[in-house]
RNA sequence: GGGCCCAUAGUUCAGUUUGGAUAGAAUGGCUGCCUGCGGAGCAGUUGGUCGAGGGUUCAAAUCCCUCUGGACCCGCCA
């Protein structure tokens, strides 16, 4: 922690300041100052004092500065100060420097001998549900967004050693699934795409959903068959039942073959009709009616509905007067059982083995599966990543779990903004934009960008220029190579801007591998590789004293402040922060690497230091990418 | 109608939580830098009434109010 050292210390010296002049009970901040030349860190707090003691800031900046710098006194040694000045600046402004020499020595020994505190989790156990798209159609960019934030925000909980369990929530039995079952039970489309290499959740989705959904306006009775399969869906009739989760689990396995390219995984899957069989509804039902926390409508508009009434939302409805559960009311008992609420029913069976070898687990009807599982349920805290379009129910439902537990926050929604697409692209894919800016993406209409597609076409681009820099490469280097480079440019792309911001899918744009982007991060972490490669040393025990530039300065400030931003991360569930960090370290090091010779540095001592800034920048970087997802490597 | 979110350079965005010093990147345009540690890079230049108006303050992109423009949510749909 050591800038946050720096930071307590300049603390501790206002404070000291303020004492001795006698003042109490003021508030203030400390940041870091617009531009570098006023130090590492300002205070504000002349300009705050100035009406209460009746002077310019300037002045009374100079004076508390002064008592400030008599709080290095009173340590032991000041050669172990991390505040190298205190000066007050005209503007009214108290300005730190920080000593980089003593930070810097500390950041790179705890780097190079793996010892930085990322321990914030202290083994908390969390439950991140995300993804869970129904399972009739292939991933579209706008699923992608759901499905790196959540796997960033896995990523990051787990090194900060977070006990997390991922969920993947199934949808398999509501009206999306029906849909595609009317495409082939009744409009005859074949079981198998008739192009083999068509993957089968891009047939259901682009050939059969979009159609079905065109053909419900022409041929109204195709509305009633759905109906009628729904009902069949949810009583479990079997013959369409077994079809059903033929075509589904079918779906799911394209879907998840998706999202393991992208490097994303999960720990369990939560099929919803496992959860209607299990009876969680009707425990959670029972427990809602008898704690009062639902109430039965005798008279008005929702007469015969069991309903809860929001202190904001106003009513709304769980069980319909037919005694049917509404969407929402589906949720609750799932989100019960996250917290702990209610206890955990199922029984668990491996599903299938995932691309980084760790076991994805299904619940299962089978009594004899249920020896050693992982412990999925409960949590201390749940994290479900949905869109912002969800909000209202998510704050209802949270809401509903109030009323059964007295803690609050244990139920958190992480909240982001639909990927739209641009007006550019949406034309360029033959749809009427209306000269809007943007356009909503529709499975339903066929209005998306395919995934696949789009970590294609990245694919075809990187290889080309992979090929282009690498003649001599080999052809599963190239593949590898272009593949991650493919992935790293998607997953960054999604990540980096502020969650509640809506994205402008651009295909073009996002085509980009240069500048604020995945391959700028992974080709400055390549460089880095190179230098080490070349340098041919094993122990890296260079001198900070040497790297007195500007730039090795800046660096190891830079370098100081990564604890401190991943606990800002895992605090304010900001995937944006690290990426933020990432790209400001490749930044720095591709600036450094311009202007300072490093191997061919002639004073030894230098050179070897610099060597040693390079391995520690490797290793934070590595550390970095990883947390986003983003395979380092070391040729590109 | 009620709620929620957004608006910063031609474009895409940081910065707003916690007010502070000359509002930063990327991209596009223009221009330099490879017999040199890898040019997916670096540097320079171009480009801003921070949506508008008012208020609070010594100080507002940031806080408050009003307005404008845009998105989303508000069903016995999912």
């Amino acid at each position: 922690m050591s800038f946050r050292k720096f930071i307590n210390e300049a603390n501790e010296a206002i404070k000291f300041g303020l004492k001795r002049l006698d003042i109490q009970n003021e508030s203030y901040s400390l940041s870091e100052p617009a531009k570098e030349n006023f130090g590492d860190l300002s205070c504000n707090v002349a300009f705050l004092l100035a009406k209460r003691l009746q002077k310019s800031p300037s002045e009374i900046a100079s004076i508390l500065a002064e008592q400030c710098n008599h709080y290095f006194d009173t340590l032991v040694t000041k050669s172990q100060s991390y505040v190298l000045s205190v000066v007050a600046h005209e503007s009214g402004y108290i300005n730190f420097k920080g000593d980089f020499g003593l930070i810097g020595k500390e950041i790179i020994s705890d780097i190079l001998k793996n010892q930085l505190n990322l321990d914030t989790g202290k083994r908390t156990k969390v439950i991140i549900e995300h993804t869970s798209v129904n399972p009739n159609k292939a991933l579209h960019v706008g699923h992608l967004r759901n499905v790196v934030i959540g796997d960033t925000l896995y990523r990051i909980l787990k090194k900060t050693n977070h006990d997390v369990t991922v969920l993947n929530y199934v949808d398999d039995s509501g009206l999306q699934v029906a849909d595609i079952l009317v495409g082939f039970l009744f409009l005859r489309f074949p079981v198998e795409p008739s192009d083999k290499k068509t993957k089968f959740d891009q047939y259901c989705g682009n050939a059969i959903y979009v159609k079905v959904n065109e053909l419900y306006e022409k041929d109204p009775s195709l509305i009633e068959k759905r109906k009628s399969l729904l009902r069949k869906l949810e009583s479990g009739d079997t013959e369409i039942v077994s079809f059903a989760s033929e075509i589904t689990s079918k779906v799911l396995k394209d879907q998840l073959r998706t999202c393991w390219r992208m490097k994303v995984r999960y720990d369990l899957l939560n099929f919803e009709s496992h959860i209607i069989r299990s009876n969680l509804w009707a425990k959670t039902f029972e427990k809602m009616r008898k704690e009062k926390i639902i109430l039965k409508e005798s008279e008005g508009e929702n007469i015969g509905c069991w309903v809860f009434n929001s202190i904001e939302e106003g009513t709304k409805i769980i069980v319909r007067s037919d005694g049917t559960a509404t969407y929402m009311a589906k949720d609750i008992p799932y989100a019960l059982l996250k917290v702990g609420t209610i206890e955990d029913p199922f029984k668990y069976r491996v599903f299938i083995k995932q691309w980084d070898s760790t076991d994805l687990w299904i619940t299962t009807s089978d009594e004899s599966k249920n020896g050693d599982h992982p412990i999925f349920f409960p949590a201390e805290y749940s994290v479900t990543v949905i869109d912002n379009r969800q909000s209202r129910l998510q704050k209802i439902i949270k809401e509903i779990l109030s009323k059964f537990e007295s803690k609050p926050n244990k139920y958190l929604h992480l909240s982001y903004g639909p990927v739209l697409l641009s007006s550019r692209t949406a034309t360029s894919l033959g749809i009427n934009t209306d000269y809007q800016k943007s356009t909503q993406m529709s499975g339903r209409k066929g209005i998306y960008v395919d995934a696949d597609f789009v970590l294609d076409t990245l694919y075809g681009k990187a290889k080309d220029e992979t090929m282009k820099r690498n003649p001599e490469i080999n052809g599963n280097d190239l593949d590898r190579t272009s593949e991650e480079i493919a992935i790293s440019a998607m997953r960054y792309s999604l990540i980096k801007n502020d969650l509640e911001k809506e994205i402008k899918f651009d295909l073009n744009d996002s085509l980009s591998l240069d500048g604020n982007s995945g391959p700028y991060l992974q080709y400055a972490y390549a460089r880095c590789c190179r230098l080490i490669e070349k340098a041919n040393e094993k122990t890296f025990d260079g001198d900070v004293k040497y790297l007195s530039e500007k730039i090795e300065e800046r660096i190891l400030k830079h370098l100081s402040k990564f604890e401190m931003t991943i606990d800002n991360t895992t605090k304010n569930l900001e995937p944006k922060l690290v990426a933020q960090y990432v790209y400001e370290l490749a930044t720095l090091f591709n600036l450094f690497y311009e202007i300072l010779p490093i191997l061919k540095e002639s004073n030894p001592n230098t050179s070897k230091a610099r060597i040693t800034l390079v391995e520690a920048i490797r290793q934070i970087m590595r550390i970095n990418l990883s947390l986003i997802g983003i395979t380092p490597l070391e040729r590109m």
